[in-house]
DNA sequence: GTAAGGAGTTTGTCCACAGACTCTC
DNA sequence: TCGAGAGTCTGTGGACAAACTCCTT
């Protein structure tokens, strides 16, 4: 994980796609997901100014700076200075938005930049110049977007698109996954919501207000043993330093630690690490479901973990009514959150269900296991893209004509 | 304290096939 | 030494079964 883009190498990374666990540049962002239609429905976002690991959500137009839910209530949270600065949440987007279309979806990122300086408007400049060449490569549009004065971006899933606008008719339009909040959030808004998607990532440079980018790989962390303690090391701290009481036990869930599956080992510290933090902060959030009954089994302390994941698209930012399971699974939520319920809802539900069946565990469990994506680098995203398509039977892949069970893209069954 | 059994969780395997990789000429 | 062609290997996701772990009795 560093500050380049995970495509070339080359350009500082800006956005980061999910689905793709990847940092990217603009440009990248813009080649990879003009690529096909599924890789159009990646949602991407902004990066956290402060921590430079966790996707942006809220912009501080005090500050002007784009912060991370965490970060965002570390700043404004627990500061009585800072908690009237007024924010705006930061949307998702999806497809391949030109410049001047990132830019009317993040408003701020030229208003706060100064001429010529910033890496965000130079690299909107190079957008601009490969725009036309692609354009023409790209697919049908989906959504109208239209921008209210606030900033607060809105979509229409009419597929009426201005074609004299700069989309240039044929652009494949993002869509954007804007927040339903409104704007200006109070610090105490965020403080309920933190439970849901705090990471105790915070250890990081300060950043000059023009920075708007920096790097930001949260699922791309490799969760092997060699960047273990490095990840860690980090968390850790940050964890000692939260919660002097805590113990390592209380950052890791022990029971599911496999010394034969290191990644496994990463992905339950690391909702360990969640929890613990959680724990932590919870005790400040007044409106927040207990943590006690958050935290009361393993399952639910991993929706937590998952929720973190999912806010910036699902919690705090509206689907669109055209969303797919798709967009879901690209936005990392599990769909029991999608279902409706809160991760932090006390847990009581489950277990006061006790005619719960073996097949709802094991769904509950692959649900856990999409949602553990973060833990997984997906090598070829080519290979990626066709097994995300290919017909299947009973989870096995099928030659192409035979019969199928299974359509990813039609979620139907035909046998 | 221990064993049995149920419930819940995790792991490994299978499939087709594009593309990466290796080898030969 | 380089390039072309052929053959082999790899990795991808969903479903399923088996193995494993945990908890209650």
């Amino acid at each position: 994980m560093g500050y380049n883009c995970d495509f070339c190498g080359d350009q500082r990374s800006v956005v980061y796609c999910r689905s793709d666990a990847a940092c990217l540049c603009l440009s990248c962002d813009r080649n990879v997901h003009s690529a096909n239609a599924l890789s159009r429905r990646h949602s991407r976002t902004l990066l956290c100014d402060r921590c430079n690991s966790q996707p942006a959500f809220v912009r501080c137009a005090e500050e002007r700076v784009s912060l991370c839910l965490n970060c965002d209530w570390m700043g404004h949270g627990t500061s009585t200075s800072n908690s009237t600065h007024k924010r705006q949440t930061i949307n998702c987007y999806t497809g391949c938005p030109s410049s001047a279309e990132l830019s009317s979806i993040w408003p701020f990122l030229l208003q706060s930049s100064s001429p010529g300086e910033s890496t965000c408007e130079q690299e909107l400049g190079l957008m601009s110049i490969t725009e036309n060449i692609e354009r023409t490569s790209w697919g049908p549009t989906e959504n109208t977007i239209s921008q209210n004065g606030t900033g607060v971006a809105e979509v229409y899933d009419d597929h009426n698109v201005d074609k004299g606008s700069g989309w240039g008719g044929s652009s494949s339009i993002p869509e954007l996954i804007s927040a339903p909040q409104a704007l200006d959030l109070p610090a105490g808004l965020t403080d309920t919501l933190l439970p849901k998607s705090c990471c105790p990532q915070t250890k990081c440079p300060a950043l000059c207000e023009d920075d708007l980018y920096d790097d930001f790989n949260m699922d791309e962390v490799d969760l092997n043993l060699e960047n273990y303690e490095e990840l860690f090391g980090v968390t850790l701290n940050h964890s000692e330093e939260l919660f002097e009481n805590g113990g390592i036990d209380s950052l890791f869930g022990t029971k599911d630690m496999s010394a034969a599956d290191s990644n496994c080992q990463g992905a339950v510290a690391a909702e360990g690490s969640s929890v613990g933090l959680i724990n932590a902060i919870q005790p400040a959030s007044s409106n927040a479901a207990s943590a006690d009954s958050i935290m009361s089994n393993k399952t639910d302390s991993f929706l937590c973990f998952t929720a973190r994941q999912a806010h910036s698209s699902l919690s705090f930012s509206g689907l669109t009514g055209e969303s797919s399971a798709g967009d879901y699974q690209d936005c990392g939520a599990s769909s029991m959150l999608l279902m409706g319920e809160p991760p932090w809802c006390p847990p009581c539900t489950e277990s006061s269900f006790p005619s719960a069946t073996r097949s709802n565990a094991v769904m509950r469990y692959k649900e856990k296991k999409k949602t553990r994506k973060f833990e997984k680098r997906v090598r070829y995203a080519s290979r990626k893209a066709r097994a995300d398509v290919r017909k299947r039977v009973k989870g096995r892949f099928v030659k192409a004509g035979d019969a199928y069970d299974y359509d990813p893209l039609n979620q139907t069954s035909t046998c």
